[in-house]
RNA sequence: GGCGACGUGGCCAAGCGGUAAGGCAGAGGUCUGCAAAACCUCCAUUCACCGGUUCAAAUCCGGUCGUCGCCUCCA
């Protein structure tokens, strides 16, 4: 099997085959820095960035280009809002972004080009339209003439007649048709502006797209991914404007994600309901999002979202992250030469076909966690071997599963952390979430322990449950000490 | 109104014509002073509903009901 990818454009799952070949040309549309960012941006990167280090596991040269859209009314507006000047605006949430990525384990991409840095480009890309006649400008405006380009909707499948029945357009009485949309604007007072042939102004909303990706990807490239809502009208007027500019088919692959719902509803501010991420990792580890986000729902579904869901997620995280080191640990006391049959040889055998199974079946996260699964049961299951005849096969074995789970992880990005620090971190945000006092339990756990000493398991089990009742469970060791962690409160189950 | 997506066990979710993955929760077991963790076993004769095509349909076609998204800034 080979990497299969679901494309917008054609709606068909196609054999991807890159425009050249052993290289792929990625495009993703980036944010507008003019807030934080919140859960759909972390979807959209973490299902672009499996995207991306997938097909470099695959072993092709790629060139991933994600952009700032660094100028825009957004922008200008919260900065006016909060008296500051937009750039200084647009950076501070550039640095905010890089933050929040950074700890969702997302790659940067090979170019991030900017908006204030691309006017070059644009307004060349802008004369070429109006050149071509599929642009005019009006009083230092420029608009994109939708009826001179007859494929106009091809993307989102909507013929014009229907878009402009149901248009809820703006009336702006300098566009010829309402469906026409602006490539550069003319400057107003107090906004960033730059020269250009119709006089000073700043580019439109979907210009930068289409010269950016030109720019540095070319007139033809592979991939093009962003948000479902991107369609329409962003997608569709980028396809009209580097189609039109450059007169070839310009994407090969549409790649689209899904929304997040908050517990089932649009996350949307009316319902402010949109969370920031930075704020989520305030009572969960970032990786947990990371791990929700690929494990929970395929990229292009829409994914719901609750603390339940997450407090899952956290829980399977930390199973994956226990297993790691048990199974690193007894793979180090057993570090010897061993020649011979191994214990859950088939598993170690049909790993890296089903991983790659799943992620050429339009990089299926969910699916690639089913191998996943059966290696870490497997790890366990080794590293639980109590016979010291057999520790030596099932080192060996368990040392193999965790170089496939390392190869694996190239990908998902998920294992990277030490475990004994993840571990910690997540035990402390549990604790947190509950509302524990972390001193009070290891206080209690302390009595427990004496207790135990004196053998008096009726006083030793009494703090236990009461523990427990707090959601701490307590885990006994062999050597006498006890661990601990914090089970998060499930959802009462519907009767 | 137009375009599109979806409806699978208590919950989440795969499935893309060949006889229902996986995870969570639940039940039983091994282990343990008792537990927990881990592992093992069990847990949908059935895929919103009704027709049709087929040797064969959760999967294809038609219709009904329901949920949601886009058409306006939005990942």
């Amino acid at each position: 099997m080979s990497l299969k990818i679901q494309d917008t454009m054609s709606g068909e799952k196609r054999p991807f085959e890159p425009l050249e070949e052993g290289k792929v040309k990625m495009y993703v549309c980036g944010v507008t820095p003019y807030a934080r960012c919140h859960l759909g941006h972390a979807r959209c990167y973490v299902a672009f960035d499996l995207v991306y280090r997938y097909l470099k596991f695959l072993g092709y040269a790629v060139t991933y280009v994600r952009n700032f859209t660094d100028v825009d009314d957004k922008i200008i507006n919260r900065a006016n809002e909060r008296g500051m000047v937009a750039m200084d605006l647009a950076q501070e949430n550039i640095e905010a972004f890089y933050e929040d990525m950074d700890a969702l384990g997302i790659a940067r991409p090979d170019v991030e080009p900017r908006v204030s840095t691309s006017i070059t480009e644009i307004v060349e890309m802008v004369q070429t339209l109006v050149d071509k006649g599929l642009a005019y400008a009006v009083d230092g405006d420029v608009y994109y003439a939708v009826d001179a380009f007859a494929e106009y909707g091809k993307l989102s499948k909507r013929s014009f007649d229907e878009m402009q029945a149901g248009a809820r357009v703006d009336v702006n009485e300098k566009k010829r048709n309402p469906m026409d949309f602006a490539l550069w604007k003319a400057a107003k007072p107090g906004e960033p502006k730059w020269p250009s042939p119709w006089g000073e102004g700043r580019p439109g909303w979907h210009i930068e797209c289409s010269a950016m990706s030109c720019t540095h990807l070319g007139a033809s490239f592979d991939l093009h991914g962003g948000g479902r809502d991107l369609v329409f009208p962003h997608h569709e007027n980028e396809i009209a404007q580097t189609e039109g500019a450059t007169g070839v088919a310009s994407v090969r692959y549409w790649l689209h994600n899904g929304f997040v719902n908050i517990d089932d509803e649009k996350m949307s501010k009316s319902l402010g309901n949109v969370f920031n991420i930075s704020d989520l990792f305030q009572r969960y580890e970032p990786l947990v999002l990371r791990y929700f986000l690929i494990s929970a729902a395929h990229y292009r579904n829409p994914i719901n979202f609750n603390d339940a869901l997450l407090d899952q997620a956290a829980g399977r995280l930390a199973y994956f992250y226990e297993s790691l080191r048990k199974g690193r640990r007894f793979v180090r006391l057993f570090d010897e030469d061993y020649e011979g049959p191994l214990p859950c040889q088939d598993v170690i055998d049909t790993f890296e076909a089903r991983f790659r199974e799943a992620m050429d079946d339009d990089f299926s996260g969910v699916k690639a966690m089913d191998p996943l699964s059966d290696a870490f049961k497997a790890l366990n299951e080794l590293a639980s071997t109590s016979k010291a005849r057999k520790k030596p096969a099932a080192a060996r074995a368990a040392a193999l599963l965790l170089d496939l789970l390392a190869q694996a992880d190239e990908v998902l990005n998920l294992f990277g952390d030490d475990p004994e620090a993840y571990l910690l971190r997540h035990r402390a945000k549990a604790a947190q979430r509950r509302g524990l006092d972390t001193a009070a339990v290891a206080a209690r756990i302390a009595e427990r322990l004496q207790a135990r000493n004196k053998r008096e398991w009726a006083e030793a089990d009494a703090i236990r449950d009461a523990l427990a009742l707090q959601g701490v469970v307590l885990m006994d060791r062999p050597d006498g000490d006890t661990d601990w962690m914090v089970h998060d409160e499930q959802e009462p189950t519907a009767p």
